[in-house]
Formats: structure tokens, C-alpha cells, sequence
DNA sequence: TCTCATGTTAAAGTGAGCTTTAACGAAACG
DNA sequence: CGTTTCGTTAAAGCTCACTTTAACATGAGA
């Protein structure tokens, strides 16, 4: 059992991004102390780790929040929750591709500056 | 010379982003006809393309408004510009790392899907 | 027991990056 | 010549994903 500031740290979010997705829905209600204080488990914090896995590749908050609905009904979801994150691969995959293709251009404005960091200006001919 | 509605198709960028842009100065001014209507004209066009290839990579606007600045000081900054890109395209490739983890991670969990429908759920031994 | 760090909540606020609105001008079409 | 389309501006509005605030509670250490 982890105390929101261990969370915090194993993951580098802030306290209050653990307590907003909570109160949105995205973490499931964690267990409280006889304080009232949040102790995440462990199968909370693998879910938390898919989350952050959907969320940096660009998955949508309402998205991530719709697929917890689905794992919320148990396993007759099983087959939509794979191809939820199936389309979702093949879309980061695209977007990966994109920025290759970004970095190439990237690439050739550096080259540029390369060449007439040299002072070959003639490099248009 | 290509109007506001040639280049929001050519870039498929609204016309309202590429007003926004301009008035932001991560554009340059751009020429208008005799009626006040702006006229794109290549050297334009290239660097709209390699701002869209900043901004898609995660370059924040205020960033790319700063080399903006850089590329109408001249010549000198030529250095620091390159330096500015080859930062940015490090950053793009740990990103990229990043994300083949997360792709890893969602990969795991479709394999467990795919263990579950095929009623092995013997897997956890 | 006092104090201080750490936690709690609901609600308001923030910043990035556009997007929409309103009010108007120019010009191509029938 | 009228009307519909495309463009212009400044300013206000919007969405997303948090983040901050205010007011209060708990619990560990001196």
C-alpha cells in the first residue's frame, strides 16, 4: 500500500492530477486510511501505468475515461478493450510516422545551416 | 501566389489558424492584392511547412515564435538556430523512445486479452 | 499540548492553441 | 444591379488537462 506522496514520486505526477483523475472516474476509488487518507494498491497502480501509457501516446482523457467503462463491465469487454487499444497502436504507429517525416525536414533545414556555416553558398546551383 | 483558402487546403490547415499564426508572428507578414487579401508565395509556404513540422513534434508556440525572432536577426544566428533544431530533434527522439515503451506496455495488455478470450486463464501460474 | 507537515474537499482559475463572432468590404455570377 | 461567396479585423469564447485556492482535518515529533 502506497500513500498519495509515494505515487506521486514512483510516477512523477502531482498529488492533485492522482485526485482529479480519481474524481473523474479514470482511477477507480482508492482506499482510504482510517484517516481518510488515499492508499493506492498495487493493481491500482498497474492501472495507473496503463493510463499513463494511453494518456503520453495521446489518447484523450474522455477516451481513457470510455475504456474504463468497458474494463468497469467486466469480461464480456474484453474483445471492444483490444480493439480499442489495437486502433489506438496503429494510430500512434501513423503519428510516429508523421514524425519521422517531421524530423527529416528538420534534418535538412539543419544541413542547410551546415553548408553555409562553411560558406559554401553555392549549394543552390 | 496561392490565397488564404489555396494554402488551408494545400496544408489543410484552417484559414483561421493561418490568420492566428501570422498576427503571432510565427509567420511572416504576408503580401495582400490590390482588395487586401493575403497572397502566399513559396518561401512562405516552405516555412509554414517547417513550423507545422515544429508545432507536430511538440515545439510550443512561444519556442517557435523565439527562432522566429532568431531567423529575422540574419546570418548570425545561424549557429544558434541549428543549435535550437538539433536540441529539439534530441528531445523528439527520447519522445519517440518514450512512446515505443508505452507501445510495449499496451502490447502486454492486448496479449493478456488475447490469453483471456482463448480461455487459457491458466496464464498466471 | 502545541506546532507543523501532510492530507482532505469543492470550486474557481490557468495556459496553450486555436475558433467563433460580429460587422464590414470586395468581387464574381446570373 | 442584386446577391452570394470569400475575405478582412478585433475581440471574445472555447476546450483540454490540469492546478490552485480556501478552509479545514489528521497525525507525528518536540
Amino acid at each position: 500500500m502506497f500513500t498519495i506522496k509515494e505515487v506521486q514520486e514512483k510516477f512523477g505526477l502531482p498529488a492533485s492530477t492522482l485526485r482529479f483523475y480519481e474524481k473523474e472516474g479514470i482511477l477507480p476509488p482508492i482506499g482510504r486510511d482510517s484517516g481518510g487518507r488515499r492508499l493506492y494498491s498495487e493493481p491500482e497502480l498497474e492501472w495507473l501505468q496503463l493510463v499513463v501509457a494511453l494518456r503520453d501516446t495521446g489518447m484523450t482523457m474522455d477516451h481513457i475515461k470510455d475504456y474504463v467503462e468497458l474494463v468497469k463491465q467486466g469480461d464480456e469487454t474484453l474483445h471492444q478493450r483490444r480493439q480499442i487499444l489495437l486502433e489506438h497502436k496503429q494510430d500512434v504507429e501513423r503519428k510516429m510516422n508523421q514524425t519521422l517525416e517531421h524530423l527529416e525536414k528538420i534534418n535538412r533545414k539543419m544541413a542547410i545551416y551546415d553548408l553555409l556555416a562553411h560558406g559554401k553558398r553555392d549549394f543552390l546551383i
